[in-house]
DNA sequence: TCTTTATTACCGGTTATTTAGAAATAATAT
DNA sequence: ATATTATTTCTAAATAACCGGTAATAAAGA
């Protein structure tokens, strides 16, 4: 995972009404969610919510097919995974592991 | 961890000059390093690095101390842990765990 | 005090982001 | 065709971010 790409994703989830989208999404689970019904949970206009969810496609957070009238997003958890594992290895380096883990490698 | 705090840190570190700051400081460890190495590291104006370093201190991220003339700079760990956690929690939801971790909790 | 090194405050130009209303498009059923 | 529901595009205005030059301040030594 490389520097710019991670860099943007965190700049995508760095916006609260977006974040907010994003773990609506996680919520749903693996199935997703039509957007409609993201926008009932959260309370936002339609458009605003359309902008936000291309950013999170666009960054690779989220993903939508369409099924019939409606469109169904889903977060993407193996892209979150990824994003996680380069802050843990990249901007953490064994400096903050949980307590409980072993740190005894060289 | 509030949802907006981890907001505001995720867009501080969504940009990528700043996101190399942070890694800098990671890298240089609990016993930070002063301003100028940072500069000279990774070559950048003495007013966009300080710019940088504000936002990352008042994130959160980040820490720094005058000793002398210079200004010691460290990474704050434990803020990033807790960054990390909340992602873990509210934007993985087990969804995303590492396949090598025991997910068989009900 | 004067100088040097280290760092910041201030400023301005440029570009990007956020937000949402109104009009447009997509899919489907009648 | 027309109506209905779902979602997007277009647009615009307010706000915020980014970058770096230059002048100012902090610390310490000669």
């Amino acid at each position: 995972m490389e520097h710019e790409k991670v860099a943007m994703q965190l700049k995508v989830l760095g916006n609260p009404t977006r974040l907010a989208v994003f773990r609506q999404l996680v919520r749903f689970g693996p199935e997703g969610a039509p957007v409609g019904r993201v926008q009932s949970a959260l309370k936002l206009a339609g458009s605003t919510l359309t902008n936000h969810l291309q950013k999170l496609v666009a960054a690779g957070l989220a993903h939508q097919e369409r099924k019939g009238t409606e469109l169904i997003c889903t977060a993407d958890f193996t892209a979150m995974r990824a994003m996680i594992d380069y802050l843990e290895e990249q901007c953490c380096a064994d400096m903050c592991d949980t307590p409980t883990r072993d740190t005894s490698a060289t």
